[in-house]
DNA sequence: ATAAAGTATTACGTAACGTGAGAGTCAATA
DNA sequence: TATTGACTCTCACGTTACGTAATACTTTAT
């Protein structure tokens, strides 16, 4: 068999047949005389043992090991890539969980922005909500809404890091959380849920 | 600070620092009339957050964006990564159960080997070497010697899986490894020579 | 002043191929 | 038979994040 046929069999590539080659992992039973690859059964179930001990995570350079060489321990390589696997999957946990407690703190920091009494931001949102109550007749797209909007979001964006995606869920829970709809809804009838569209739309649109 | 006082300070090496550099993730404020690096207190606040996006496995080009694009949107790029991770961890999942599977696998056939008997493991041996002493004066090629060195394959095989040219090794081994050849000898003089031959004709007549 | 310690700049090595580039080969068609 | 299209071959550079010399200059300590 010539390289494609062995390649799309296994599901592999050329090139990585030839980088086996190269690399003496597994060398063609011949070469023909114009220097093709000529690949017998025999290779085809190396390549098999090659390609699960890939799976299993083995570098190439181990699985050349266990392949040559039959007094290889297999049980004993099985049991250390075992135990290599798990302290890699321990730290990918680690990183998980410090990756899910930074999106936490930074979604609690926007929601704590929000519901804070803070004087100091009290009034600039005391003012972009009255600007806003002014245009929530308007349609959600319109030019002014979405200026009104802008200027929202850059405020919020002073505030702390946070993406057009998680600006956008903020307005869901302007409608879907009570204590922000009563709040919002103060300063003009409907605004909580005016202020979700336009603010939705704003985002789609910046991304 | 100088590179390596500030290396000590976060963990990392001199090198890494250099590297930074380099590629321009991190460039020291000022370099001194005599070329050495220089680096100021925001260069490290700097490098906390270079070495907190790496804690969270972002590669350096994406730390890079990060870091130089205040408008980056930061909370995205952690969803982003979030799933990768998942993703990851999934796949790992998966190799450490396919891994514990093939162990497992093992285990039951040697204790399957073990339960008949203990000995009759030891005695297999003993017969196929006694039966392969009594054929050692055949050419290696000949009808008996190759019946009984399939036997030893097959018995070979039910304990591991071994590839006919790591079958050909072993026998090898058998007469450049003293400590094969002296035990293998002890049933009947060139015992161990014979088998080779006779293993590798085995290998090469079924390829 | 001299030695020890620190720093700088190349530059190769690593893992496992991907991706051309340029050239020869094989089978089928005009 | 000549051409063409489909394959194959061998370079050889690019990728990631540094580790590890090798060589040379600077600063610090004695």
């Amino acid at each position: 068999m010539k390289v494609r046929e062995v390649a799309d069999l296994v599901g592999i590539s050329v090139r990585t047949l030839h980088y086996y080659d190269e690399i003496g992992l597994l060398k063609p039973e011949k070469i023909t005389a114009s220097g093709y690859r000529e690949y017998s059964e025999k290779n085809l179930e190396t390549l098999q043992q090659i390609l699960f001990f890939k799976e299993l995570g083995f570098p190439l350079k181990r699985i050349k090991e266990i392949i040559n060489n039959p007094l290889f321990d297999r049980q004993k390589a099985l049991e250390v890539q075992h135990k290599m696997l798990l302290n890699r999957r321990s730290q990918l946990d680690k990183m998980i969980r410090t990756i899910e407690k930074t999106i936490d703190k930074a979604n609690a920091r926007i929601a704590a922005l929000s519901k804070s009494g803070q004087e100091e931001f009290a009034e600039k949102f005391k003012a972009i909500y009255e600007n806003l109550a002014k245009v929530r007749h308007l349609p959600a797209d319109s030019e002014e809404a979405l200026a009104a909007i802008e200027e929202w979001y850059l405020f919020l964006n002073k505030m702390g890091d946070y993406s057009l995606e998680a600006f956008k869920n903020l307005g869901e829970m302007y409608v879907d959380d009570p204590r922000f709809t009563e709040n919002i809804d103060k300063f003009g009838e409907g605004l909580a849920k005016f202020m979700r569209d336009a603010m939705a739309v704003y985002a789609d649109r910046n991304k």
